[in-house]
DNA sequence: GCATTTATGTAGTCAATGACAACATTGCGA
DNA sequence: TCGCAATGTTGTCATTGACTACATAAATGC
């Protein structure tokens, strides 16, 4: 019995190996070649799917974004308010550390500077729901006489730096993992405290 | 007359086309060979400076550290307290608004994978000294019941994510220059206050 | 059912690249 | 000045991204 001549489910497939690759080399560790190899296909079968390599890291960062708004989606439970904003920013940062690679590519230049419309639609309508979570938590009374537009800098640079302290190693302290939790917490309070 | 054999600094004018590059064309669109044909020299060349392409991000990552641990220095003009803070962290963001390519170099998880002793330790350092900064403030009276660790957190994670909010073309709002910038000032103030 | 169209995979090829080795030229110090 | 180390060149190789032509499977319409 030979290999059936199509894979099945080679787009899905490429998805998978290719954010396991990452993890381990990063982008420029990461080539369409090997992908092929790795799957057991021909060099170019995953230009069917993907017609450059920028269009595949593409649609890891969409699957990323999606799998990011989706986690965060979760603290709408919360009434908005202090509450809220606290569940958001750590749904971030908790989806940046359980997915540190999706988040590194979400965070290359190299692939954010060839991004989709889908991708940059998608971050602009993330970022507009800070916006409003930001509005209403001020309706609720939270720091009420503050500027709206430094209120939003100010959550989405903190959760945006907070997750990538939490995720570079570069920045990772010996630290243990319960202090560490409780200090990304305790920050984060310190801004919707 | 013909080209003399020796290019003359041939290191140095790598370092100053690369980053010129990086901002063109990012990590991906720099190549030896590309950099050898713009200046002329044979495409082995630039192997004699920088023996792999990670040597040499890794040497503009190390300039784009001294330089800014140099802009971050002159805010130590400041006596400590929030004033010093604010400017530690301002001097930060503006370097990285002024050098945007530079800073994304340092942020480049596939340039700092491979990052040097010497790059990790000066980054090392560079960490302690805000968190002196930080004892620093506390000792003069500045949030002195806080945990100095959380403080430390909040703070490098509200630079980097400033800075990156600041330079990242995906977060660039249709905000004016001077509003933006009075922004990120009161979005500091929210912190060093 | 069957034919035609579309999706998917293969084989072959090309230019660009990173990396290495062998050799050439220059300049500096003993 | 002589020799050696630094620097630059030429040649080469495997890998890669990307393209083309072709093969096969699958879906669709009749």
């Amino acid at each position: 019995m030979t290999q059936p001549y199509h894979h099945g489910n080679l787009r899905q497939a490429l998805l998978e190996r290719a954010t396991e690759i990452l993890s381990e080399k990063g982008v420029e560790g990461l080539s369409l070649r090997g992908l092929a190899r790795d799957l057991g296909v021909s060099h170019a079968a995953p230009l069917r799917h993907f017609s450059t390599k920028a269009e595949l890291l593409n649609a890891i960062a969409l699957e990323g974004v999606c799998s990011l708004i989706a986690a965060t989606k979760k603290a709408d439970a919360q009434t908005p308010g202090t509450a809220r904003l606290r569940a958001i920013m750590l749904a971030y940062v908790n989806w940046a550390i359980a997915n540190t690679e999706l988040h590194h590519v979400l965070r290359n230049p190299d692939v954010m500077r060839h991004a989709s419309d889908d991708l940059t639609t998608l971050l602009a309508s993330f970022a507009a729901r800070q916006k409003a979570e930001i509005r209403a938590a001020q309706d609720a009374g939270w720091r009420a006489d503050e500027d709206p537009d430094v209120l939003f800098l100010h959550l989405v640079s903190l959760t945006a730096g907070t997750a990538i302290v939490s995720t570079e190693e570069v920045y990772q302290q010996r630290v243990p993992l319960p202090k560490r939790q409780s200090n990304i917490e305790d920050s984060i309070d310190l801004f919707v405290g």
